[in-house]
RNA sequence: GGCCCCAUAGUCAAGCGGCUAAGACGUCGCCCUCUCACGGCGAAGGCGUGGGUUCGAUUCCCGCUGGGGUCACCA
């Protein structure tokens, strides 16, 4: 067979050489240690929570190490691509702060385009590229072109593939398959010049090895050495109507782009033969590769199910909708992803994530569940040690698509609003009232008169006749002039005058002693000023809303 | 079924041959406290299993079991 003959017959409008490819794209220079790594989805919908993992390791490894980070559209499947994907991607994970240093960016128009000199970046405008390196293989002899359909092999081979899945006979048929396979490598060059003449489509497949017997080693990042059958399979590497399988485009993209780490989901790990086979057969330097163990669910059943695109909190779009902070979120997986990262932030509350020394070491090789109760610890806490302006510009981003009500009553008056989100706010030991954005109005609506509604009740038994008398001497006694501790003296004093303890420990003492004690009088001015029992510190909500409406609510308080 | 990955409490996890087996979330109890939210203290709860190796295994090796992934002209 002549296969340089054959290449030029498959290829004939391919004139550039794999050299040329490589001056063109010449190796990128970057300071020692730099790693090169890329996000790489395909554009078949919204992003996916677990996509944060690979894409937050990737980000943490080349930023740290003054690297570069960069986005690849992977738009080879046209069947499976949904249109408006690409661009709602990149919109959702600038929300989540992720930056990209080149790749596919959003362009004037709105539309996926880019910047960098290794591009283009979307594979689908790639084609030329990947047919100087399908023909080099072709030419080479490592690659061949098959005329017959996948249905017409397993026809040939009396097999049906779903049907060995289920019944198990997987051996004998997947050898009756591959041989039909193989049968396609024994084709003559007029039987080539026929099928082309007759304008019949071709995939291009690899020229596998076809020692399954021999093993192949790799040290992955996260799992250590791993040894697996050397690939076998003659598997597809143009489809046919040229566009490259994923595995190809893996090989060539990430060469000519330079990527230096690898970082994807651990469903590749199976077929990871198959590239570590293509870039020798490509001459290419190998990257290092890391898989990432899954993000998993619990299903009905009690079993680990991984978090697939119907369940709730899959759609990373959803999380905001739910009230989270992309930075709770993205704190989540952190912890998630370095075993220290929660002690890196407890030592260091006021930094940002991204001065935690990433550390590959750190990561975990077995996939864990998805937990809502931790997502909501990391969440309150991130809430809590926002400052006041902070967590009123994110209220405000979050309400104003979920919360108009909401929204309008806080953009009307910032200053009042960031004066409310103020209260015990800022200490060592900040309050923590919200895990979720939701959280916020039913904490605060009572600042507010339109708002405000009764919503606890009296304790049973209260004597009303003490309801009236206390809060008529606390207005008697009220001065805005007060500091907290003149003013709960006066509470006191009230408590004491009606015949309830002002000290709570001799109360605890002997409670059959008094009517009741400072707490029952401080819950019923609380009751009447914020209509409910549990409210942030009296004092504090008084000044806020004034002496006025203070004195507005006691009253109406008691009808 | 083949191949591959994984295996410490309900969850996430330290551990890397000798420990009363860290810590966090959740759960429960107590304390603090004018309520709430914090904060403090404490409790329950764990090395899947059988063989080795070793003076000694959670730790190293093998089998088993369990869970997961994958086996496309999808990525």
């Amino acid at each position: 067979m002549d296969y340089q003959k054959l290449a030029d017959l498959l290829f004939p409008d391919v004139t550039e050489t794999p050299a040329d490819l490589e001056a063109r794209f010449p190796a990128r220079q970057l300071p020692e240690g730099a790693k090169v790594t890329r996000f790489a989805p395909s554009p078949t919908g919204f992003v996916h929570f677990g996509g944060l993992f690979p894409v937050l390791v990737g980000e943490r490894l080349a930023h740290q190490s003054g690297g570069v980070f960069y986005l690849r559209i992977e738009d080879t499947d046209a069947r499976r691509e949904v249109p408006g994907a690409a661009e709602s991607l990149i919109t959702t994970l600038e929300k989540y702060g992720i930056h990209f240093d080149e790749g596919a960016i959003l362009g004037s128009d709105g539309k996926v385009t880019d910047t960098g000199i290794y591009g283009p970046y979307k594979q689908s405008v790639r084609g030329s590229i990947y047919h100087v390196y399908a023909k080099q293989l072709v030419r080479d002899g490592l690659a061949y072109p098959c005329f017959s359909t996948d249905e017409e092999l397993e026809e040939l081979a009396n097999t049906d593939k779903k049907a060995e899945i289920k019944n198990m006979d997987w051996e004998n048929q997947a050898a009756a398959r591959k041989q039909a396979m193989l049968a396609q490598r024994d084709f003559t060059m007029e039987q080539v010049e026929a099928e082309l003449a007759a304008g019949h489509a071709f995939v291009l497949r690899i020229l596998a090895d076809g020692d399954g017997e021999k093993k192949v080693v790799n040290t992955d990042l996260i799992r250590g050495k791993i040894e697996m059958p050397v690939n076998d399979e003659d598997f597809v590497l143009l489809k046919s109507d040229g566009i490259p399988t994923y595995h190809f485009a893996h090989a060539v993209d990430d060469h000519l782009m330079g990527t230096t780490h690898v970082i994807r989901g651990e469903e590749w790990l199976p077929s990871l033969p198959k590239h570590l086979q293509l870039f020798n057969y490509l001459h290419f330097r190998l990257p290092k590769y890391m898989h990432i163990s899954q993000i998993m669910r619990l299903d009905e059943n009690g079993n680990k199910k991984k978090l697939s695109k119907r369940d709730m909190g899959a759609n990373l779009n959803d999380y905001a909708r739910m009230g989270y902070c992309a930075d709770a979120v993205v704190e989540y997986v952190l912890t998630l992803l370095n075993s220290n990262y929660e002690e890196w932030r407890t030592a260091n509350p006021a930094l940002p994530y991204t001065d935690f020394p990433f550390n590959i070491k750190k990561m975990s090789s077995s996939g864990c569940l998805f937990d809502f109760n931790k997502l909501n610890d990391v969440s309150k806490n991130v809430l809590s040690r926002m400052s006041a302006d902070r967590i009123y510009d994110e209220t405000c981003v979050w309400a104003e698509d979920n919360d108009p009500e909401l929204y309008a009553h806080l953009t009307a008056d910032p200053d009042y609003a960031k004066s409310i989100f103020a209260i015990g706010r800022g200490g060592k030991k900040p309050r923590k009232d919200f895990t979720v954005f939701g959280d916020v109005k039913p904490y605060l609506d009572f600042f507010y008169d339109d708002l405000f509604t009764v919503k606890d009740a009296l304790p049973e038994g209260t004597d009303m006749a003490d309801v009236a008398a206390a809060i008529a001497a606390f207005k008697d006694t009220y001065n805005e002039a007060d500091d907290t501790n003149a003013w709960f003296d006066k509470v006191k004093a009230i408590a004491e005058s009606l015949g309830y303890a002002a000290d709570m420990k001799a109360y605890k003492a002997d409670p059959a002693a008094f009517k009741g004690s400072v707490a029952d009088i401080s819950a019923f001015l609380r009751l009447a000023v914020t209509g409910r029992q549990n409210a942030p510190d009296l004092y504090t909500v008084m000044h806020l809303l004034g002496r006025e409406r203070t004195f507005a609510r006691l009253d109406s308080f008691l009808g």
